[in-house]
DNA sequence: TGTACGTATGATAATTTGTTCATACATTTG
DNA sequence: CAAATGTATGAACAAATTATCATACGTACA
């Protein structure tokens, strides 16, 4: 139970970079759907293209998420697929 | 498993008041001691009574924590123990 | 009552995140 | 190769968080 400070900090880390509402919908696309290129996504979440890119490359960068291209597109997965837990732990709260 | 917008926001509201290192070793502390004094998790956390203060009450006011006065002692203690879980999901994988 | 202790509060400063916009890069297709 | 499509990037700005400091508040006790 008791966390070395290195890891609350990595922790934290992951928490901050989950804890947005477009990336939670984000995760909660790609724990459903495997991949998806930034343009359905886009389109999916009615987020501009630019402002996704940057969400989508910090969730990378932070080992959440993966990417490969094909083609024109980028396909974009859940690598750390734990978040879904962590958020399907919080959305479970009647209360929230 | 489709979580409303609205659900998301919350969700995120929860992460966003989760996501500090002093904040996650504060539920770490509460988790395992039920209720703690101000200046007792100071002293444990060397957070600095005004930084802590503000933390803990924003955490309350989100209804992570709940408080009693006693004497001249304020105790706080862990409301929202799903946190716990969420905490411990991340904690557990080990590459983080 | 006044002094000491524990805690909260509010202003401000510092830092971090989020957003927008313009533009660049990569790939496919005509 | 030029044009079109899909995506990334970087700069500039806006907004939110975090930290610091001074000070106020509540309670106990001499």
């Amino acid at each position: 139970m008791g966390l070395s400070i290195e890891k609350m900090e990595k922790v934290a880390f992951i928490l901050k970079t989950t804890a947005h509402p477009t990336r939670i919908a984000i995760v909660q696309l790609l724990a459903a759907q495997e991949s998806m290129s930034v343009t359905e996504i886009s389109n999916k979440l009615s987020v501009e293209q630019s402002l996704l890119s940057h969400h989508l490359s910090g969730m990378k960068l932070k080992g959440i998420l993966s990417s490969t291209r094909e083609g024109k597109n980028i396909y974009y997965s859940l690598k750390m697929r734990e978040v879904i837990n962590v958020i399907q732990c919080l959305a479970v709260c009647t209360f929230l």
